[in-house]
DNA sequence: ATGGTAGGACGCCTA
């Protein structure tokens, strides 16, 4: 039985939606993680998605800034909709939906960018996104013989050296500074998780999920970074029959800087 | 070294 789950920072769920709608019509994915909704609760735009046959929407949102959402063509259930660093902003939501036998729980993020300059004392957002990702180790790949984890989302850093296009010019831009990227591989190692994307593309290669709407051209200098990510426990990694990073979708009408990944999952 | 673009909400913050 296959199965396919999405994550895509949407930068504004009303604005993309005839992106969303193309995206959706065009892969067909069973579950659909948003980050960036940038739309209240009572705002969310559900009949668009349910025209398109995805009837079950789990949403976190606030006015203006974060927000989340998880969007199946098959029932989900809301687990949890979690704080960090007693902030109020809506960057978790976590549900559980079946597939393949497995009652799979999955937890959609939006970490924090963390501002411009990498030190905690001088910058509160990147002391706030150092303290996020203290309190995510808190959040485990749990799994039995019935049951496994997944975590996608925006997570805002890029861990290896081929996440970014320069290794030695992003040591000190935030995303992959070597407290980040430590940071985010002890939340991935010490919670048990497997690095989907990075067990379908080898660390040497380049691969990157975001590119920057202030280049001249996007395309041309390739100046990205795998800022998106997709997680799971170890009873699934056998499962996994690909991941697709839909580059292509940076170049369409009006895009998030952000692109869709897919991870497919081929169950017995 | 700097500035470049985009979204939400309406002058300015965030990415």
């Amino acid at each position: 039985m296959p199965f396919t789950v999405a994550t895509w920072n949407i930068n504004s769920v009303r604005l993309r939606m005839p992106i969303v709608q193309r995206f959706l019509e065009e892969y067909r994915p069973d579950v659909l993680c948003l980050q960036e909704t940038k739309c209240p609760d009572d705002q969310f735009p559900i009949a668009g998605f349910r025209k398109l046959g995805y009837n079950h929407i789990a949403i976190h949102g606030q006015k203006g800034y974060h927000g989340v959402a998880t969007i199946a063509r098959r029932p989900v259930e809301i687990v949890e909709k979690r704080e960090f660093c007693k902030m109020g902003d809506s960057r978790h939501i976590s549900t559980t939906v079946e597939a393949g036998g497995h009652r799979l729980l999955l937890h959609n993020f939006y970490v924090p960018a963390g501002g411009d300059e990498p030190d905690p004392e001088a910058n509160w957002k990147f002391r706030h996104k150092l303290n996020f990702l203290e309190e995510m180790h808190a959040v485990r790949a749990e799994y039995d013989g019935h049951s496994a984890t997944i975590l996608v989302g925006d997570l805002n850093i890029a861990p290896l050296e081929n996440d970014v296009w320069s290794h030695k010019q992003m040591l000190k831009i935030v995303s992959h500074t070597p407290v980040e990227t430590e940071g985010l591989e002890s939340v991935r190692c010490n919670g048990g998780w497997a690095d989907l994307m990075r067990k379908h593309v080898p660390a040497e290669q380049k691969l990157y999920t975001w590119w920057s709407y202030r280049a001249r051209d996007w395309n041309i200098s390739d100046r990205g970074r795998r800022l998106d990510h997709v997680w799971s426990s170890e009873n699934l990694v056998e499962s996994l029959s690909g991941i697709e990073v839909l580059r292509d979708a940076r170049g369409w009408d009006r895009p998030s800087d952000h692109v869709p990944v897919i991870a497919r999952f081929a169950f017995e």
